[in-house]
DNA sequence: TCAGGATACATGCATTTGCATCTATCTCCG
DNA sequence: CGGAGATAGATGCAAATGCATGTATCCTGA
């Protein structure tokens, strides 16, 4: 499939330096976003659920496939999920194709909640972000995040 | 997108593409590291607090500082420092300039927790970024992180 | 100098999380 | 078919977390 890259491969160093520099910006923005009164009202977790339900509105998303997205345990999804559910902002149903499986999709009052704490969100997001990179940077930041990303999904299966 | 124009003040909507993936490939990684079985015995972020203070050797550090490396309420730092103490990795002691404030040192059965995790984990950081970026773009990822976290920090105190 | 407010950390308590395990369903291959 | 193992998700329970608040110490300005 992939003819092998004429470069070595880089040093341990090099990429602890760099899992470690992408790690604290993480944190670092993380930190900013959570204090942002727009999360009082659903933390980052379930606005990420929400969110990630947004991208794939039709028909929603099993609860495992959700799980990839989320940095948290099978289990503590499952009950994300139920606090969402008697929130009213989810929907769960039956899988269609397999018995043992559940649909998440969001409700309309689950998309408007996503909506309006999306933008205040966003518009956060572009304050920390703005001063610090420009146009190119950007691009080659989520370049970069992008392709390591895939990397890491495909070639290192769970 | 304008071609012509230079740069300063990205869209919102670049930022947030940049933030999603950087957060989205930030996960990826994260999930597998905590799979690595090298944290069974010590979580990532007790990990994370060992490791913080071991390149910070001399004095250690107050509760609040480390408080900026990791993504934990203040009591919940409190509260897991006062585990590490208990497991005998760490060691509290008044700070000398402040009778509020404690210095967190590491001991030598944490530096060497520290060293011997720290061995197993960089090489699966390497084994899971190695095939994915090749030299010029971990150094340009790291780049571009260190520049964003130290804007956010500077620019946007908490 | 000292009152009012800020800062550093700890603690009570309810919520959330993860681990282990359970049930139900699916898949494969004899 | 049918039984062994895999997979999806739920649940009991102990541990970890965050919020609100408490206590002690520090700082500032009148």
């Amino acid at each position: 499939m992939s003819t092998a890259t004429p470069q070595q491969a880089p040093s341990v160093r090099e990429t602890a330096e760099a899992w470690e520099s992408l790690f604290r910006a993480q944190v670092a923005v993380m930190r900013r976003l959570q204090a942002d009164p727009a999360f009082k009202e659903l933390g980052m977790k379930e606005y990420d659920v929400l969110f990630t339900l947004s991208t794939c509105p039709e028909g929603g998303l099993r609860l495992n496939e959700l799980n990839d997205h989320v940095l948290l345990a099978q289990s503590s999804l499952s009950r994300l999920v139920e606090r969402l559910e008697r929130r009213g902002l989810v929907a769960r149903r039956a899988a269609p194709d397999d018995a043992r499986g559940i649909l998440i999709t969001l409700t309309e009052a689950g998309l408007e909640a996503q909506r309006r704490i999306g933008r205040g969100h966003v518009r956060e997001i572009a304050r920390l972000f703005g001063s610090a990179l420009d146009g190119d940077e950007l691009a080659e930041l989520t370049r970069l995040t992008t392709k390591l990303r895939q990397h890491v999904v495909q070639n290192h299966a769970l």
